[in-house]
DNA sequence: TTAATATCATACTATCTTAGTAGGAATTCA
DNA sequence: TGAATTCCTACTAAGATAGTATGATATTAA
C-alpha cells in the first residue's frame, strides 16, 4: 500500500534515466537506452516509453541508427525534479477546487483543508525545484562517491 | 493522470473527516458519520471505511446506537497531516533501498537519486507535520472564514 | 417494546495507474 | 548487408481508487 508522497518505481526510473542522459549535454554524444538499461537495470522497452515525453518536449534529441541514442539539449542546470515529474502536466493544483472555480462551495471544511493542502503543495514544489540535475552530477564527481 | 504529490479524493476526505470529528474532542459528544456525510458530501459507506483505522488505532472512540457516533480522544493538537495520511504505514521510506539494506548495490545512479529523494521526502514530511488539526480549527474561528 | 439511528462487517465492482511485455517498422552506419 | 538503434502500437497482470451493496448488531428515544 503506497502512501502520499511515496516515490514509485516509475519516478525513480525517470530521475535515474535523466541522470544517465545528462552527461550527453556536455559531450554532445548520444547515449543509448540499451546502455542505461544495463547500467540501471531498467527494462529497455519501458525506458523507450519514459523518454518519449522529453523528446516531444524538446529537451532531448534522438539519433537513430547504428551509433544512435539520445542527447540532452536542455541544460541540466535548468532541469529539476519538479520539471521531470510534472513534465506532462499543465495544471498542478493538488486539490480539485484549487483549479476549478467554485464560487459558492457548500462544503463545510473544504476551504480549510484546501488551505492546508496549499501549504503542503508549496513546500513540496519548492523541495522538488531544489533538486537540480547538474547539482546531482557534481555530487557524483566529488565527495558523494565516498 | 495524477502526478507525484497530487492529493487524491481519499486524502482530501480523510482530512475533512478529521476536521469534522475534531470538535468532539472538546465537547465529548459523539458526531455521526451521517452528519459528516451530509456536510462534506462524502458517501456514508465510504466514510465508514475511512474512519475504521483511526478507531483501531485508538485515536477515535465509537458509540453505537440511537445517538451514537464517533468521539476523538486524541488531542487535535497532537494530530498532523503526516499522522493522518500515514496512519497505517510503519516504514515511510520513499525509495526502496532507503529501508532495504543493499550493501553492494550495482546501480550507477541509485545512490545519487536516493540522495535526491531523501531531501524531497524530508521536506514533505516537515510540511505535513506542520499542518496540525487544532491549528486548522482555530483558523476557522478567526479571519479565515472571511 | 419498538422503531429509528448508528456503528460494524464483509464482499463486490468499475475504472484507472503501474510496470511492464510483445512485435515489429524505420533508420543509420560499419 | 547486418547489427544496433529509435519509433510506434498494442496488450496485459496486478494493484489502487472510489466507491456500492447487503446486511448484522447495538443503543435509545418515543
Amino acid at each position: 500500500m503506497p502512501h502520499f508522497g511515496e516515490i514509485s518505481a516509475k519516478e525513480h526510473y525517470l530521475l535515474r534515466m535523466m541522470l544517465c542522459l545528462a552527461p550527453s549535454y556536455y559531450s554532445e554524444k548520444p547515449i543509448s537506452l540499451a546502455k542505461i538499461s544495463t547500467d540501471e537495470q531498467i527494462s529497455l522497452k519501458y525506458l523507450e516509453q519514459l523518454v518519449r515525453p522529453f523528446v516531444e518536449a524538446g529537451w532531448i534529441k534522438s539519433a537513430r541508427g547504428r551509433v544512435g541514442g539520445y542527447i540532452m539539449i536542455k541544460d541540466p542546470a535548468t532541469i529539476n525534479l519538479k520539471l521531470i515529474l510534472w513534465a506532462d502536466e499543465q495544471d498542478h493544483a493538488s486539490v480539485q477546487c484549487l483549479s476549478d472555480a467554485q464560487p459558492n462551495c457548500p462544503l463545510e471544511n473544504r476551504c480549510l483543508s484546501k488551505h492546508a493542502w496549499e501549504k503542503v503543495q508549496k513546500a513540496l514544489e519548492q523541495a522538488l525545484e531544489d533538486v537540480v540535475l547538474s547539482d546531482l552530477l557534481e555530487l557524483r564527481q566529488s565527495a558523494f562517491t565516498k
